[in-house]
RNA sequence: GCCCCCGUCGUCUAGCGGCCUAGGACGAUACCUUCUCAAGGUAUAGAUCAUCGGUUCGAAUCCGAUCGGGGGUACCA
């Protein structure tokens, strides 16, 4: 019998969004569960109460809705693992973390935080590894329960002093640490939550998972987490350590030196489909040197074992270019109404959809839209050249211009260009003036067709303006 | 400091012992196209595969050491 594949991402509400990095592992765990017709699941790992951030739980959500990272089972859903919060699961922790002080695995520890600053103070001085010192290892049971009626107390786990603990690595293969440097780790704080450790593996354990996919970062930590799974009697799941993405000068992805919430991404007009497209290039490849792809062909391409181990860095350029791409393949019809959506209505989608022909292939993501095409909403505030000097050219434009009786943009452009041919004009400083009166910028999308969805009267009353 | 992970163009990667005088993509540069900017096309630069030692007839590919980078070292996750 081949247990059912069951895997999770467990984000922290502790910040403003869902992270990007978390974006990653999610699809990496959506896509192994999709390809082998597994469960999704997401459950909100809530245990640090001086961290958490109020919203930020239904913000995380939304994202990965936003993603389209459909999971099955969550703290907004139906399931019968749940509930899907650690801070709902308190009961249970309490309930392991006490077997296993009864098992001689785990025990009481009334030390303060002053003194385990103080021995660690004592321990960096003599380069010495920063570890409990099994003060309250010793004290018996009966007194320690004693004490815990009315003293402060946190249980830790009571880590073997020889021998090594290892696991093997989907990713990494065999990873080995030596038990002497494994830290007896708190698993329920003073204030009755369990720290990350506990609640993992309990949760793990109870909610079936049978992949545990997640950063590299936690691999220090997994030898805690193997001798629980040890001392509790569990069978293990899997391991798989993915790349932890990192910043452009490849420390680990942090807000200070680059956009980690969806919600920045978003509000730059990217696709959910083109930063999972970006995502998928890290640390993986899709065969025959293919750039653009859907979440479905990486479905059926993707292998985990094939992950590479290295930190990719994030590279906003690249991104740009994938999301660029995505902009250039989508149907205009729908292009307008994303645009007009992510402007939230505020502009006349009939005069949005005419300019898509003319941007599609000048913007890269949606806040791109705006700087290049607000002169189609309303006239130039300031010209970016000084163009006075054209101004009897532009009367003759503009009287050349009303003549013209199909106004499209083949006539206009006939139109302008007797007007060079008549004054001498060299092109290009002509053409450009007229530009800069019409869209008051130097970069603009195609003038002709500009000028023909302004519409005569706007188009020849601008040139007039100057 | 100690422990763990990692190391192919600036960046993302292909490569799984001979097909590699190392391929693709982004980015950069140049040219073509052109009324601007893009898009598109073409081309160029860019990696002695971190280094040094092995193993082998043969190594980017296997092994070891060194160096470099990253992560962890909390009653954070």
């Amino acid at each position: 019998m081949i247990k059912p594949v069951r895997v999770r991402i467990a984000p922290s509400p502790t910040g403003e969004d869902l992270h990007i990095g978390n974006v990653y592992t999610a699809l990496l765990n959506y896509v192994y569960a999709k390809k082998n017709n597994g469960i999704f699941i997401v459950r909100i790992e809530d245990t640090d109460r001086t961290r958490y951030v109020q919203g930020s739980e239904a913000r995380i959500l939304n994202s990965l809705k936003w993603f389209d990272l459909d999971y099955d089972e969550g703290p907004d859903t139906e399931g019968k693992y749940g509930p899907y919060r650690q801070s709902e699961r308190l009961n249970f922790y309490k309930k392991y973390a006490e077997e296993l002080v009864g098992k001689g695995k785990a025990y009481y520890c009334f030390c303060t935080s002053a003194r385990l600053e103080e021995m660690r103070k004592g321990q960096i001085a003599r380069k010495e590894p920063t570890l409990y010192d099994g003060f309250c290892k010793n004290i018996n049971s009966k007194e320690a329960k004693k004490r815990s009626l009315n003293e402060k107390y946190v249980i830790r786990l009571n880590v073997p002093d020889s021998g090594t603990t290892q696991f093997e690595d989907v990713i990494r293969g065999k990873v080995t640490f030596e038990n002497k440097l494994i830290d007896d780790q708190v698993l329920l704080k003073s204030d009755g939550y369990p720290t990350y450790h506990l609640a993992v593996v309990v949760d793990d354990y109870l909610m079936g998972i049978s992949h545990v996919i997640r950063a590299e970062d936690w691999i220090s930590s997994t030898p805690k987490h193997i001798l629980l799974y040890h001392y509790l009697g569990w069978e293990l799941p899997v391991f798989c350590h993915v790349p932890l993405i990192r910043n452009p000068d490849h420390s680990k992805l942090s807000k200070r030196k680059n956009p980690v919430w969806a919600s920045w991404y978003k509000d730059q007009g990217f696709l959910p489909e083109a930063i999972l497209n970006y995502l998928a290039q890290m640390g993986w490849s899709y065969p025959g040197d293919i750039e653009i792809y859907t979440i479905e062909e990486m479905i059926k391409k993707f292998d985990i074992a094939h992950l590479k181990a290295v930190g990719p860095s994030f590279d906003l350029k690249k991104l740009e270019w994938v999301n660029g791409e995505y902009i250039r393949k989508t149907e205009n019809p729908k292009l307008k109404d994303q645009i007009s959506n992510y402007l939230d209505h505020n502009y006349p989608e009939e005069i949005i959809g005419k300019t898509i022909p003319l941007v599609k292939e000048r913007i890269k993501k949606f806040s791109d839209y705006l700087p290049l095409s607000s002169f189609f909403f309303e006239k130039p505030t300031a010209y970016e050249i000084d163009i006075k000097a054209w101004k009897d050219i532009f009367a003759k434009t503009s009287e050349k211009l009303k003549s013209v009786k199909k106004w499209d943009a083949v006539s206009i452009g006939e139109a302008m260009q007797q007007v060079v041919n008549e004054t001498g004009k060299k092109s290009s400083d002509y053409f450009m003036a007229v530009r800069i009166a019409v869209t008051g910028r130097k970069v603009s999308p195609p003038l002709n067709e500009s000028m023909e969805i302004l519409g005569k009267e706007e188009s020849t009353e601008r040139l007039k303006l100057v």
